[in-house]
RNA sequence: GCCCCUGUGGCGGAAUUGGUAGACGCGGCAGACUCAAAAUCUGUUUCUCGCAAGGGAGUGGGGGUUCAAGUCCCUCCAGGGGCACCA
């Protein structure tokens, strides 16, 4: 008997398969469907680990549903813009169209070697024109509803660099690449109204029940809804006011001050006549811009010098503050500070010398004698000094408290969020053109939808700071699509999450001159099971339920919920290695070493181990899919990417796991492919009688059809290859001569090899041919257990005495309690426990347990 | 600071959801085959007392509910994650 050659055969396989365009689906209106996605990958160059386990994990559910009957749809495409290109192309003098392309063409091959059940004739790539110009028609609509605009906002400006620079470019306030200090500075920025569908992407979170209740809670909290009322407050001595935003209006008549955000519009107004407030301003401004500085800060204010009028006391004025804790962007930019009831108020007001006044008393404390100490009170109780609030409790004033405001127009009711409109402009090159021309006349004009796409410049460079589709001689300059006069290309592009929020749509009619094809996405969507990363928790999946819902109302879908199920897995993760200078080192250049030292195999010299982390370039701690593939074969990888570890937990990589899962592929080959012992012709009819062994065999291979497809069903891989390998020790062990003992090898040899189809697909393809089956495996139907044979007419039951066991028990099944009550009791064993007392009370569980009680 | 999750042998983990804790795998130990090694196979492997038969302890610590707790409740500790001046 050879040895199985993992190469040979997964070649093979891979090859039968596309000839045979097995994974080429196409709308079958009559058969029920089933859409299984991966996350698209970044083509960063290579596949990575990580990558390995997510795609095994969606190709195992695609398997599996397809063997169930369902019209599986799985593709593949890449997330092709984006920084690294130009990075790449920066370092490497390589133009990023090249670079991105040259990738994606090795990744491809990667993913193919691993037999992915992916129809490839589907295949996308978002970085060329073909994909990307129907964004711009998406963007182009959403502006005519409303749903893009331009605004001023403030963004990160590397002054070296001449570029804007995202939030995880800016480390320690300086640009990641030049160090410059990073100056805020405001810029008209394109945006999204994700904000429009604010409390319609909370309230769906409900509906989401097939999502990991962790994600669902990150959004939640992301979003971040709170109830409240905007207030206005009349700037004395002014015809202006401003407004505030406060989850209390109950506590207003507490209120001992204002403040504004140091951007605030009437701060900034201040400050042209006020020298110490603008210093004030721009001492704020040097903060920086992450809020890990502005947390750190001290929190201070400046006096204005102006007043505002209390709007329930007649008379009071409250002293406006500019407060360096007041963000601009949250609520109105403006509070009201009640120092009693709010603790950062408290702190404040201490520090400048404002009056305390409480306005609610806990409940069961004297009200003469209740003051503000060093805590605020910030609980419910009963309002006090508050006029026509006075005994109500916090709820009912909130409730009154609104209705005054509205009823003298000082105010209204008000729901506000944490979550702010997206904002999707990007100062870069590798990413979709925004399709507007700006011109002088007639401002923001769209780009003719005859004259879409618009495409990027080859002819750029990377090598002078700043976005080489601004600096480019000819790109720009257009003439406007209205008045013919000498106009301006829009030079930022899109955020690349902008194309990662409809991908999973276009598969469904990948190469429709529509972005959609009507009737593909009304079969195929939503997605049933989507599987990725838990860091895309948030903004890609909160981006993509929005711009499918915004693609509802342009009227391009039919559904608002674009991923029915979500599943996040773990990391990947592996010891660390670090030499005596500290530097790290591979793990392919690790070796034992004499006394079971881990020494660096060129130098022998000792390496520390340290603790397993998420395999990262930077710390070196990775292990090259290609290696293993190449090594192992792709069952065995996926194999171990599948064993031991919950999907959704983080699975430690090590070099033994791997050796398991290749020892497990060599056991089932010599298991099956070199039987010892019998086996029957591929569809002999089943004896009419089995000896005992025989029953006993069968049951197992039932049990294990019944666990395997739960566990897959439920996304329990570990759980599901523990069962198979249970399923395979019984066959090892199954040395029966019993009649009919060759049909139940082959029984649960067909079976096995259909149970590690999905994990292992070619080397179960392989011996699925070589039990004689003309059908390919991949074209076969599921296993179904006969109930019949998961019951056990006798069962097992443990005694207890006190609830600790004694011992156990045969029965047959469902047998009367009082007579195995009487078996239980008769157990030496139990006897013994009792030490000769009477069993004061006997608990009998049937089928279960038997719990003495003395 | 607030919110969430996790904690089980030497290691990854399992436990029908309140009913025999440790399935399955990794590692270790002993043995078989071999001149030897690799590969493979067999046995063993929670800790502890004991020659043994047997006994005791045990799911991060403490407390509780229950005939019965890894599982439910309270509390503390540790690790991980999310949000963070949110008005």
């Amino acid at each position: 008997m050879s040895r199985y050659n993992a190469k040979e055969t997964e070649a093979k396989w891979q090859e039968i398969w596309r000839d045979r365009r097995i994974f080429e689906v196409s709308e079958e209106p009559d058969r029920p469907k089933y859409y299984v996605l991966e996350m698209f990958p970044y083509p960063s160059g290579r596949i990575h680990m990580g990558h390995v386990r997510n795609y095994t994990m969606g190709d195992v559910t695609a398997r599996f549903k397809r063997a169930q009957g369902f019209n599986v749809l799985h593709p593949m495409g890449w997330d092709s813009f984006g920084l690294p290109a130009e990075n790449a192309a920066f370092e490497n003098k390589v133009h990023p169209a090249i670079w991105t392309r040259q990738n994606i063409a090795v990744m491809r091959d990667q993913l193919k070697s691993m037999g992915l059940s992916i129809d490839w004739s589907r295949e996308i790539s978002t970085c060329e024109p073909e994909y990307y110009v129907h964004e711009q028609k998406m963007f182009l609509e959403f502006l005519a509803a409303g749903l893009a605009y331009r605004k001023e906002s403030w963004v990160n400006w590397d002054p070296v660099e001449n570029t804007v620079l995202a939030n995880e470019q800016v480390i320690d306030g300086r640009g990641w690449r030049s160090g410059a200090q990073v100056v805020r500075r405001r810029q008209a920025q394109w945006f999204f109204g994700i904000t429009q569908f604010a409390d319609e992407l909370l309230e769906g979170i409900e509906a989401l029940d097939r999502w990991p209740d962790k994600v669902r809670l990150m959004q939640t909290n992301w979003i971040n809804r709170s109830e409240g009322a905007r207030v206005h407050f009349q700037l004395i001595g002014r015809k202006d006011g401003f407004d505030v935003f406060t989850t209390r209006p109950d506590t207003l008549f507490g209120a001992s001050f204002c403040a504004l955000s140091p951007n605030h519009p009437l701060a900034l107004e201040c400050a042209k006549t006020d020298p110490a407030l603008a210093e004030f301003l721009a001492e704020c401004g040097r903060l920086g811009t992450s809020e890990a500085a502005l947390e750190a800060a001290e929190k201070c204010g400046h006096d204005t010098g102006l007043t505002v009028a209390h709007p329930f006391k007649d008379g009071a004025a409250l002293p406006v503050y500019v407060a360096n804790f007041i963000l601009m962007e949250y609520g109105t930019g403006a509070i009201f500070g009640c120092p009693g009831h709010d603790q950062r108020d408290l702190d404040f007001a201490r520090k400048y010398a404002l009056p305390i006044l409480p306005v609610v008393y806990p409940p069961d404390i004297e009200a003469a004698g209740f003051e503000i100490g060093a805590q605020a009170y910030v609980g419910d109780g009963v309002l006090i000094n508050s006029g026509f609030l006075d005994g109500l409790g916090v709820t009912a004033a909130i409730i009154r408290a609104i209705a005054r405001l509205e009823e003298i127009g000082a105010g209204e009711g008000k729901v506000n969020y944490r979550l702010r409109d997206w904002g999707v402009s990007r100062q870069r090159y590798w990413g979709c053109p925004v399709p507007v021309i700006h011109c002088a006349s007639c401002g923001i004009v769209p780009v003719p939808e005859g004259d879409l796409p618009v495409t990027l410049p080859d002819d750029v460079t990377f090598d002078e700071p700043g976005n080489p589709l601004d600096r480019h001689p000819t790109w720009k300059h257009v003439d406007c699509p209205l008045c013919g006069a000498a106009a301006r290309r829009e030079t930022d592009t899109f955020d690349t999450f902008v194309e990662s929020s409809w991908y999973f749509a276009r598969f469904c009619a990948p190469s429709s001159d529509r972005a959609f094809r009507r009737d593909a996405v009304d079969y195929w969507l939503p997605v049933d099971q989507y599987i990725g990363g838990v860091e895309h928790a948030v903004l890609h999946l909160l981006y993509a339920r929005f711009f499918t819902r915004a693609l509802k109302r342009c009227g391009y879908l039919g559904i608002d919920e674009p991923f029915a199920g979500l599943f996040t897995q773990g990391m990947v993760c592996h010891e660390t290695y670090q030499d005596s200078d500290g530097g790290w080192v591979y793990p392919s250049q690790i070796t034992t070493g004499p006394g079971g030292q881990m020494i660096d195999v060129e130098s022998g010299l000792r390496v520390t181990v340290g603790r397993s982390e998420k395999m990262s370039k930077s710390r070196r701690n990775v292990v090259d899919p290609a290696e293993i593939l190449e090594l192992y074969g792709a069952d065995s990888g996926r194999l171990f990417m599948m064993s031991d570890s919950p999907p959704e937990r983080d699975l430690e990589w090590t070099e033994s796991g791997i050796d398991g899962s290749w020892r497990y592929v060599n056991r089932i080959w010599r298991l099956i492919a070199a039987p010892d012992g019998a086996v029957a012709m591929a569809g002999a009819a089943q004896p009419d009688a089995f000896g005992e062994a025989c029953v006993a065999m069968t049951r197992m291979i039932h049990r294990a059809i019944f666990a395997v497809t739960a566990d897959l069903e439920l996304f329990r891989f570990n759980r599901a290859v523990a069962h198979v390998r249970e399923l395979t020790n019984a066959l090892e062990a199954f040395g029966s001569q019993e009649a009919g003992h060759d049909w139940v090898r082959r029984f649960g040899f067909d079976t096995t090899v259909k149970l590690i189809g999905p994990m292992m697909p070619h080397i179960a393809e392989e011996l699925w041919q070589r039990l004689g089956h003309e059908k390919l495996l991949a074209e076969s139907d599921w296993p179904v257990a006969d109930k019949a044979f998961l019951i056990d007419e006798t069962v097992t039951i443990a005694v207890q005495v006190k609830g600790k066991l004694r011992g156990t028990i045969e029965m047959p099944r469902d047998a009367e309690n009082a007579v195995v009550e009487q078996a239980a009791l008769a157990l030496e064993p139990v006897r013994r426990a009792m030490g000769g007392a009477a069993p004061r009370r006997v608990i009998v569980v049937t089928n279960k347990i038997v719990n003495v009680v003395v």
